[in-house]
DNA sequence: TAGATATGTCAATATAACTGACCCAAAACA
DNA sequence: TGTTTTGGGTCAGTTATATTGACATATCTA
Protein backbone atom coordinates (compact mmCIF):
# COMPACT_ATOMS: atom_id res chain seq x y z
CA UNK A 1 0.00 0.00 0.00
CA UNK A 2 1.39 3.11 -1.19
CA UNK A 3 1.53 6.22 2.02
CA UNK A 4 0.06 9.35 0.36
CA UNK A 5 -0.12 12.19 2.44
CA UNK A 6 -3.77 11.31 2.93
CA UNK A 7 -3.54 7.75 3.08
CA UNK A 8 -1.78 7.68 6.14
CA UNK A 9 -3.07 5.05 8.66
CA UNK A 10 -3.99 7.29 11.01
CA UNK A 11 -6.23 9.44 8.30
CA UNK A 12 -7.97 6.41 7.70
CA UNK A 13 -8.48 5.35 11.49
CA UNK A 14 -10.12 9.08 11.66
CA UNK A 15 -12.68 8.14 8.98
CA UNK A 16 -13.25 4.94 10.36
CA UNK A 17 -14.46 6.43 13.72
CA UNK A 18 -15.89 9.16 11.82
CA UNK A 19 -18.24 6.51 9.97
CA UNK A 20 -19.06 5.62 13.55
CA UNK A 21 -20.22 8.80 14.59
CA UNK A 22 -21.87 9.48 11.24
CA UNK A 23 -24.36 6.52 11.63
CA UNK A 24 -24.55 6.63 15.38
CA UNK A 25 -25.70 10.05 15.19
CA UNK A 26 -28.19 10.05 11.98
CA UNK A 27 -29.56 6.80 13.02
CA UNK A 28 -30.34 7.88 16.71
CA UNK A 29 -32.12 11.46 15.20
CA UNK A 30 -35.83 9.81 14.73
CA UNK A 31 -35.72 7.76 17.98
CA UNK A 32 -38.53 9.51 19.98
CA UNK A 33 -40.53 9.38 16.68
CA UNK A 34 -39.82 5.64 16.50
CA UNK A 35 -40.68 5.40 19.97
CA UNK A 36 -44.05 7.16 19.62
CA UNK A 37 -45.05 4.77 17.42
CA UNK A 38 -43.47 1.75 19.60
CA UNK A 39 -41.01 0.98 16.97
CA UNK A 40 -37.00 0.53 16.96
CA UNK A 41 -34.04 1.04 14.97
CA UNK A 42 -34.66 -2.50 13.26
CA UNK A 43 -38.08 -1.26 12.04
CA UNK A 44 -37.26 2.49 11.21
CA UNK A 45 -33.96 0.17 8.70
CA UNK A 46 -36.81 -1.65 7.20
CA UNK A 47 -39.38 1.36 6.59
CA UNK A 48 -36.41 2.96 5.20
CA UNK A 49 -35.25 0.49 2.39
CA UNK A 50 -38.73 -0.07 1.89
CA UNK A 51 -39.60 3.72 1.02
CA UNK A 52 -36.61 4.00 -1.20
CA UNK A 53 -37.57 0.32 -3.02
CA UNK A 54 -40.93 0.40 -3.27
CA UNK A 55 -42.18 -3.06 -4.17
CA UNK A 56 -38.96 -5.02 -3.57
CA UNK A 57 -39.45 -8.71 -2.26
CA UNK A 58 -38.45 -10.39 1.40
CA UNK A 59 -35.28 -11.70 -0.08
CA UNK A 60 -34.70 -8.24 -1.54
CA UNK A 61 -34.75 -6.30 2.04
CA UNK A 62 -32.97 -9.41 3.44
CA UNK A 63 -29.64 -8.84 0.95
CA UNK A 64 -29.86 -4.90 1.72
CA UNK A 65 -29.96 -5.42 5.53
CA UNK A 66 -27.38 -8.69 6.11
CA UNK A 67 -30.25 -10.28 9.09
CA UNK A 68 -31.34 -13.97 9.56
CA UNK A 69 -34.73 -14.38 7.71
CA UNK A 70 -36.31 -14.99 11.30
CA UNK A 71 -34.83 -11.82 12.59
CA UNK A 72 -36.66 -9.72 9.83
CA UNK A 73 -39.92 -11.52 9.98
CA UNK A 74 -39.98 -9.67 13.68
CA UNK A 75 -40.10 -6.32 12.15
CA UNK A 76 -42.11 -7.11 9.20
CA UNK A 77 -44.58 -8.91 11.63
CA UNK A 78 -44.76 -5.84 13.56
CA UNK A 79 -45.39 -3.32 10.84
CA UNK A 80 -48.35 -5.11 8.83
CA UNK A 81 -49.92 -5.15 12.64
CA UNK A 82 -49.47 -1.91 12.82
CA UNK A 83 -50.74 -1.36 9.10
CA UNK A 84 -47.45 0.94 7.89
CA UNK A 85 -46.12 -2.10 5.37
CA UNK A 86 -48.55 -4.20 2.93
CA UNK A 87 -47.20 -7.57 1.34
CA UNK A 88 -48.40 -8.35 -2.02
CA UNK A 89 -47.95 -11.68 -4.20
CA UNK A 90 -45.57 -11.41 -6.95
CA UNK A 91 -47.45 -11.16 -10.10
CA UNK A 92 -45.34 -13.38 -12.03
CA UNK A 93 -43.82 -15.50 -9.16
CA UNK A 94 -46.78 -15.54 -6.85
CA UNK A 95 -43.99 -17.20 -3.79
CA UNK A 96 -42.33 -13.47 -4.19
CA UNK A 97 -43.93 -11.16 -2.14
CA UNK A 98 -43.43 -7.35 -2.72
CA UNK A 99 -43.41 -4.92 0.18
CA UNK A 100 -44.93 -1.82 -0.11
CA UNK A 101 -45.75 1.22 2.66
CA UNK A 102 -49.37 1.95 2.86
CA UNK A 103 -50.69 5.30 4.24
CA UNK A 104 -49.80 4.77 7.58
CA UNK A 105 -46.14 3.86 6.44
CA UNK A 106 -45.72 6.60 4.40
CA UNK A 107 -46.69 9.33 7.08
CA UNK A 108 -44.76 7.15 9.33
CA UNK A 109 -41.11 7.83 6.60
CA UNK A 110 -41.88 10.76 6.45
CA UNK A 111 -41.45 12.17 9.96
CA UNK A 112 -38.64 9.87 10.45
CA UNK A 113 -36.87 11.52 7.59
CA UNK A 114 -37.88 15.05 8.62
CA UNK A 115 -35.45 14.38 11.68
CA UNK A 116 -32.86 13.06 9.51
CA UNK A 117 -32.58 15.34 6.87
CA UNK A 118 -32.19 17.99 9.01
CA UNK A 119 -28.35 16.67 10.03
CA UNK A 120 -27.51 16.12 6.26
CA UNK A 121 -29.10 18.80 4.94
CA UNK A 122 -26.55 20.90 7.24
CA UNK A 123 -24.01 19.20 6.55
CA UNK A 124 -24.00 19.77 2.87
CA UNK A 125 -26.10 23.06 2.80
CA UNK A 126 -22.58 25.77 2.67
CA UNK A 127 -21.07 22.61 0.56
CA UNK A 128 -20.04 23.02 -3.35
CA UNK A 129 -21.59 20.36 -5.79
CA UNK A 130 -17.94 19.30 -6.55
CA UNK A 131 -17.86 18.35 -3.13
CA UNK A 132 -21.37 16.97 -2.60
CA UNK A 133 -20.27 14.64 -5.56
CA UNK A 134 -17.03 13.42 -4.40
CA UNK A 135 -18.48 12.67 -0.79
CA UNK A 136 -20.96 10.60 -2.85
CA UNK A 137 -18.50 8.47 -4.96
CA UNK A 138 -16.34 7.98 -1.92
CA UNK A 139 -19.16 6.69 0.10
CA UNK A 140 -20.14 4.61 -2.92
CA UNK A 141 -16.78 3.12 -3.00
CA UNK A 142 -16.38 2.09 0.94
CA UNK A 143 -19.69 0.28 0.14
CA UNK A 144 -18.51 -1.40 -3.03
CA UNK A 145 -21.53 -0.34 -5.01
CA UNK B 1 -35.12 24.41 2.90
CA UNK B 2 -33.52 25.32 -0.82
CA UNK B 3 -33.18 22.57 -2.98
CA UNK B 4 -30.34 22.48 -4.79
CA UNK B 5 -30.11 19.57 -7.49
CA UNK B 6 -27.46 17.89 -5.18
CA UNK B 7 -29.53 18.83 -1.96
CA UNK B 8 -33.09 17.16 -3.26
CA UNK B 9 -34.40 14.47 -1.08
CA UNK B 10 -33.86 11.87 -2.96
CA UNK B 11 -30.18 12.55 -2.69
CA UNK B 12 -30.39 13.07 1.04
CA UNK B 13 -32.46 9.95 1.63
CA UNK B 14 -29.24 7.67 -0.94
CA UNK B 15 -26.82 9.35 1.57
CA UNK B 16 -28.83 8.04 4.63
CA UNK B 17 -29.15 5.23 3.40
CA UNK B 18 -25.32 4.79 2.21
CA UNK B 19 -23.78 5.68 5.37
CA UNK B 20 -25.54 2.59 6.98
CA UNK B 21 -23.88 0.73 4.72
CA UNK B 22 -20.66 1.99 4.90
CA UNK B 23 -20.91 1.33 8.66
CA UNK B 24 -22.13 -1.46 8.31
CA UNK B 25 -19.42 -3.12 5.81
CA UNK B 26 -16.63 -1.17 7.77
CA UNK B 27 -17.22 -3.04 11.20
CA UNK B 28 -18.20 -6.16 10.13
CA UNK B 29 -15.01 -6.43 8.21
CA UNK B 30 -12.97 -7.97 11.46
CA UNK B 31 -15.70 -10.00 13.14
CA UNK B 32 -14.18 -13.10 12.46
CA UNK B 33 -10.96 -11.73 14.85
CA UNK B 34 -12.87 -10.51 17.11
CA UNK B 35 -14.48 -13.78 17.68
CA UNK B 36 -11.18 -15.82 18.01
CA UNK B 37 -11.00 -13.74 21.09
CA UNK B 38 -14.16 -13.77 21.83
CA UNK B 39 -15.21 -10.28 21.63
CA UNK B 40 -17.88 -8.27 19.86
CA UNK B 41 -18.20 -5.40 18.22
CA UNK B 42 -18.89 -3.23 21.48
CA UNK B 43 -15.55 -4.45 22.35
CA UNK B 44 -14.12 -3.84 18.60
CA UNK B 45 -15.41 -0.02 19.22
CA UNK B 46 -13.59 0.32 23.17
CA UNK B 47 -10.31 -0.83 21.76
CA UNK B 48 -10.64 1.59 18.53
CA UNK B 49 -11.20 4.49 21.00
CA UNK B 50 -8.77 4.08 23.32
CA UNK B 51 -5.86 3.39 20.66
CA UNK B 52 -6.61 6.45 19.01
CA UNK B 53 -6.95 8.39 22.30
CA UNK B 54 -4.74 6.94 24.47
CA UNK B 55 -4.85 7.77 28.67
CA UNK B 56 -8.60 8.70 27.92
CA UNK B 57 -10.80 8.82 31.37
CA UNK B 58 -13.77 6.08 31.85
CA UNK B 59 -15.85 9.38 31.02
CA UNK B 60 -14.50 10.32 27.79
CA UNK B 61 -14.91 7.23 26.60
CA UNK B 62 -18.47 7.39 27.70
CA UNK B 63 -18.65 10.51 25.88
CA UNK B 64 -17.53 8.97 22.86
CA UNK B 65 -19.36 5.88 22.54
CA UNK B 66 -22.46 7.32 24.47
CA UNK B 67 -23.47 4.28 26.10
CA UNK B 68 -24.71 3.89 29.78
CA UNK B 69 -21.61 3.56 32.35
CA UNK B 70 -22.96 -0.06 33.20
CA UNK B 71 -22.72 -1.16 28.97
CA UNK B 72 -19.56 -0.07 29.00
CA UNK B 73 -18.45 -1.52 32.20
CA UNK B 74 -19.15 -4.87 30.79
CA UNK B 75 -16.88 -4.21 27.97
CA UNK B 76 -14.55 -2.99 30.11
CA UNK B 77 -13.99 -5.79 32.33
CA UNK B 78 -13.89 -8.32 29.80
CA UNK B 79 -11.20 -6.31 28.29
CA UNK B 80 -9.29 -5.86 31.59
CA UNK B 81 -9.44 -9.64 32.36
CA UNK B 82 -8.39 -10.21 28.74
CA UNK B 83 -5.31 -8.58 29.85
CA UNK B 84 -6.10 -5.85 26.48
CA UNK B 85 -6.10 -2.58 28.19
CA UNK B 86 -4.99 -1.53 31.61
CA UNK B 87 -6.89 1.69 34.35
CA UNK B 88 -3.81 3.76 35.89
CA UNK B 89 -5.25 6.35 38.76
CA UNK B 90 -5.12 9.96 36.80
CA UNK B 91 -2.03 11.33 38.38
CA UNK B 92 -3.94 14.94 39.36
CA UNK B 93 -6.95 13.15 40.03
CA UNK B 94 -7.40 9.83 41.53
CA UNK B 95 -11.20 9.42 40.86
CA UNK B 96 -10.05 9.41 37.04
CA UNK B 97 -9.21 6.35 35.38
CA UNK B 98 -7.12 6.21 32.25
CA UNK B 99 -7.28 3.10 30.37
CA UNK B 100 -4.21 2.19 27.72
CA UNK B 101 -3.62 -0.20 25.99
CA UNK B 102 -1.15 -2.65 26.62
CA UNK B 103 0.82 -5.17 24.48
CA UNK B 104 -2.00 -7.56 24.08
CA UNK B 105 -4.64 -5.26 23.13
CA UNK B 106 -2.32 -3.47 20.60
CA UNK B 107 -1.60 -6.51 18.72
CA UNK B 108 -5.86 -6.75 18.60
CA UNK B 109 -6.11 -3.40 17.53
CA UNK B 110 -3.55 -4.03 14.73
CA UNK B 111 -5.25 -7.04 13.33
CA UNK B 112 -8.30 -5.15 13.72
CA UNK B 113 -7.35 -2.35 11.98
CA UNK B 114 -5.94 -4.83 9.27
CA UNK B 115 -9.07 -5.98 8.05
CA UNK B 116 -10.69 -2.61 8.06
CA UNK B 117 -7.70 -0.82 6.23
CA UNK B 118 -8.65 -2.65 2.97
CA UNK B 119 -12.19 -1.39 2.75
CA UNK B 120 -10.76 2.44 3.35
CA UNK B 121 -7.90 2.14 1.34
CA UNK B 122 -9.35 0.70 -1.65
CA UNK B 123 -12.27 3.31 -1.51
CA UNK B 124 -9.61 6.06 -1.38
CA UNK B 125 -6.27 4.79 -3.51
CA UNK B 126 -7.46 6.27 -6.63
CA UNK B 127 -9.15 9.35 -5.11
CA UNK B 128 -7.41 12.38 -5.88
CA UNK B 129 -6.25 14.28 -2.33
CA UNK B 130 -9.17 16.97 -3.12
CA UNK B 131 -11.75 14.06 -3.02
CA UNK B 132 -10.59 12.92 0.80
CA UNK B 133 -10.66 16.46 1.82
CA UNK B 134 -13.90 17.06 0.76
CA UNK B 135 -14.98 13.75 2.14
CA UNK B 136 -13.42 14.46 5.14
CA UNK B 137 -14.86 17.53 5.76
CA UNK B 138 -18.57 16.94 5.09
CA UNK B 139 -18.12 13.65 7.37
CA UNK B 140 -17.24 16.17 9.96
CA UNK B 141 -20.30 18.61 9.55
CA UNK B 142 -22.56 15.49 9.79
CA UNK B 143 -20.89 14.36 12.92
CA UNK B 144 -20.74 18.56 13.73
CA UNK B 145 -17.37 18.17 14.53
C1' DT C 1 -16.64 18.98 56.90
C1' DA C 2 -20.53 18.90 53.45
C1' DG C 3 -21.45 18.33 48.98
C1' DA C 4 -20.23 17.11 44.22
C1' DT C 5 -17.86 14.16 41.04
C1' DA C 6 -15.85 9.84 38.94
C1' DT C 7 -16.35 5.35 38.99
C1' DG C 8 -18.13 0.73 39.97
C1' DT C 9 -21.78 -2.65 40.81
C1' DC C 10 -26.31 -5.40 41.53
C1' DA C 11 -30.49 -6.59 39.38
C1' DA C 12 -33.99 -6.66 36.06
C1' DT C 13 -35.47 -5.75 31.40
C1' DA C 14 -35.57 -4.58 26.28
C1' DT C 15 -34.01 -4.91 21.64
C1' DA C 16 -32.06 -6.98 17.97
C1' DA C 17 -29.65 -10.23 16.51
C1' DC C 18 -28.31 -15.39 16.16
C1' DT C 19 -28.61 -20.91 15.28
C1' DG C 20 -31.16 -24.85 14.10
C1' DA C 21 -35.06 -27.34 12.86
C1' DC C 22 -39.13 -27.60 10.36
C1' DC C 23 -43.16 -26.49 7.17
C1' DC C 24 -45.79 -25.12 2.98
C1' DA C 25 -46.77 -23.53 -1.61
C1' DA C 26 -45.26 -22.41 -6.00
C1' DA C 27 -41.95 -22.71 -9.61
C1' DA C 28 -38.50 -25.10 -12.26
C1' DC C 29 -36.76 -29.09 -14.08
C1' DA C 30 -36.05 -33.86 -15.77
C1' DT D 1 -45.86 -35.91 -14.44
C1' DG D 2 -43.29 -36.37 -10.55
C1' DT D 3 -39.33 -34.54 -8.10
C1' DT D 4 -36.42 -30.95 -6.62
C1' DT D 5 -35.53 -26.23 -5.70
C1' DT D 6 -36.83 -21.76 -4.23
C1' DG D 7 -39.22 -18.13 -1.54
C1' DG D 8 -41.12 -17.45 2.42
C1' DG D 9 -42.82 -18.34 7.28
C1' DT D 10 -42.45 -20.15 12.04
C1' DC D 11 -41.20 -22.40 16.64
C1' DA D 12 -37.85 -22.49 20.17
C1' DG D 13 -33.82 -21.31 22.48
C1' DT D 14 -29.74 -18.34 22.94
C1' DT D 15 -26.46 -14.41 22.68
C1' DA D 16 -24.87 -9.57 22.46
C1' DT D 17 -25.62 -5.15 23.62
C1' DA D 18 -28.05 -1.91 25.43
C1' DT D 19 -31.39 0.09 28.94
C1' DT D 20 -33.38 1.84 33.86
C1' DG D 21 -32.91 2.36 38.64
C1' DA D 22 -30.76 1.97 42.94
C1' DC D 23 -26.87 2.14 45.66
C1' DA D 24 -21.69 2.13 47.20
C1' DT D 25 -17.12 4.17 47.56
C1' DA D 26 -13.34 7.07 47.09
C1' DT D 27 -11.69 11.51 46.12
C1' DC D 28 -11.90 16.27 45.15
C1' DT D 29 -13.70 21.03 46.07
C1' DA D 30 -15.79 24.84 48.41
Amino acid sequence: MKDLLYLKDDQIKDFIEQIFYAYRETYSDPKKILKKYSFGTAHHRAIQLIERHEGLTVSDLLNKLKITKQSLNRVLRDLIINKAILLKKGEVDSRRRQIFLNEKGRKLFEEIFFEQKKRIYNALKNADADSVVKFKNILKKIINE
